[in-house]
Order: structure tokens, then sequence, then C-alpha cells
DNA sequence: CTGATTCCGTTTGGTAGCAAACGAAAACCG
DNA sequence: CGGTTTTCGTTTGCTACCAAACGGAATCAG
């Protein structure tokens, strides 16, 4: 609405239907999509600006850090699924918190295939102290919209992330 | 809304509250914020296993070949603004399309700090064979939502894009 | 002119991210 | 039992992504 008032953004609609012929444009879906990528790289690039980077700290590295806070000590295999990434990042990623001191694996006594990921103590206190300033931030980068707005948002997005993960 | 009902989020709410003691937690604006950087993802990954991979391009280089295609040969850095990413990540992704055929660099006569972009005939035919699939590919992620909430959810992004981008 | 500064794109060094292949361990089944 | 299959997490090989350092080229000050 606003975007559709947009100079550069109607040029550019006029530039891809000038391109495409007569084939039709999907101009809402296109810019509803953009946007989401667009937000998340902005939104993810000032955290690790921000906040993140007094922690020595990515997103990917916060995030399981987190999980891990409030879901406790879990298997690999959980915690990738609840990071939202592949195992094999999280390999990676875990071993970079363990460089950091943030984690520790460990073997599991019953299945020697299992290890589980847990915060040490430093990660602990890392955490504790960072995710009130996280969640500040994260109020900030949403503080243009009512409550209502952040809540409609989130919705919107979920009904995205349903139709996105099927397949 | 949809979110709160979740039992898995209240529980996850609960649990981070405990942690959190008397300290105020921003419920809404947390969500809202993991919901856009989950739905990128999603979105992300959707395409680049479907359409994308098809074509041998990741996301980053299908943006660099769509702002091509819309806006012709560009000067190195106003390509990376326009593809949201940094000038050094932009080096990569154009060597990498270059590599694939779909690009050349052109050095500019009258200042040779500087470099251009352009689509090669291959990378023209590529973006046009493409493009109408990834827009119809875009269509099925919000296919859940009615015009009104396409505009919607790009709204509401934009403003949280404005306000990221500060600074 | 010429020395200092600014402006460009690339390189460097690091983390993140994925799919596919791998190797060890457990489970299954005859 | 013992051989096959399945289930784990890791490794491999690749691309993407960034900040900071770099080095050549243009510009500016005097």
């Amino acid at each position: 609405m606003e975007d559709r008032a947009s100079p550069r953004l109607l040029d550019a609609e006029r530039r891809i239907q000038a391109r495409l012929g007569d084939r039709r444009l999907d101009f809402d879906s296109m810019l509803a999509v953009s946007n989401i990528y667009r937000a998340a790289t902005a939104v993810r690039r000032r955290a690790e600006r921000g906040v993140l980077s007094q922690f020595g700290l990515s997103w990917g590295g916060f995030t399981t850090l987190w999980v891990l806070w409030v879901w406790g000590e879990m298997r690999t295999a959980d915690l990738a699924e609840e990071c939202d990434l592949s195992k094999a990042t999280l390999t990676g990623v875990v071993k970079t918190l363990e460089k950091r001191g943030f984690v520790e694996r460990r073997q599991v006594e019953t299945d020697r295939r299992r290890v589980t990921v847990a915060l040490t103590d430093a990660g602990l206190e890392t955490i504790e102290r960072l995710f009130p300033r996280f969640n500040l931030y994260e109020g900030e980068v949403v503080r243009d919209l009512s409550t209502a707005e952040k809540q409609e948002l989130a919705g919107l997005l979920r009904r995205v992330i349903v139709e996105a993960g099927r397949q």
C-alpha cells in the first residue's frame, strides 16, 4: 500500500511487466515474499551488530543457547530441529559454542551413537545476561507496531511458515 | 493469536518467564521477530530446493540476476546495495555467476577503479525462463493469504525493515 | 605538480549454512 | 546368535555472508 505508492517500486513493476510481455505478474505475492526476506536480513544484521557481537555470538549461536536455556540439555537431533537448522550445521555451531566455552557435549551412556548438548555455567550466565537485552532489542525493531499489529504480523507469518514448510 | 493458543508456545512462555523471574518479557515482540526469521528461512529453503536448484542458483544468485534483468548493467556498489548484500559478498556471488556463465564483468573506461556487471545472453535467457516460475512459487507460499492480507503483511514488514535499518 | 586523502572493488579470515557421504553403534530378524 | 538394516552425529565439499585490511586509482589541497 505504502509500498505501492513508492515511485521506485512502481518503476520496478513497470520494468518487470515490460520484460514479461503478457505473462501475468503476481506483484502482491512478490512483494510479500521479498519483504519477508528483507525484514529477516535487517533484523538479523542489526541484532548481530548490536547485542550479539558484544557476546561473541551469531544469530544461530544465540538461538542454540536460548533453546538450551529454555528446554535444558537436549539430544543433537532435537536441538537441530528446535533451532531450525540441519544437523550438519548444528554440529558446526555447537563446535563454535564449545570453543567459546558456552556449551558442552555429553556422551549418552545407554546409546553411544547419541550425544547431548548442555549449557556450561558460563553459558548459563551469558544467556541470562543476554536474553533480557535481546528481548529489548526485539521490542525496538517492532516498536512502530501496536500490540495487535505484532500479533497480526506473527499470525500472517505463521501461515506462510506452514505453507512453505509443506515439503 | 493462533500462536498464543499453541500449547508448546504457552509452555515455552512459562519456562522463559520462570527463568526471567520478575523481569518483564515482551512476548509479542519476540514472537513477531522470531516468526519473521522462521518464515524467511522456510521461504528461502523451499525456493532453493525447488525452482532454484534446477537452474544451479542460490537465493543470492537469483536476486542478483533478477536485479540485473530489471535495472540493466550496474556498477558493483549499486548492485550490492540493490541486492542488499555487502560488496564483499557480492564479489563472491558474481564470481560464482561468472563461473556459471550468467554474467560478465566489464572495466569502466573512464574510471579504472570501477567495474560493472551485466547479464550474458545465457543469463538473460535463464532469468526469463526462471522468473515466471519463481513468481509462481512466490504465489504458492502465500497462497493461504488473501490479496488484502498479502498487502497488509508487506506493509507491516516494511515498517520493520525501516526500523531495523536505522543505523 | 605533488603529497595526502578518499574512493573502489577485491582479498583475507572467519562463521554459517546445506546435501550427501561416511562410519560407528544399535536394532531388527531370520 | 549373526547378518542386514536403520539410526545417529560427524565429515566433506561447496556456497554464502560479513568486517576489516588492502592496494590501485582518482581527487583534493596547497
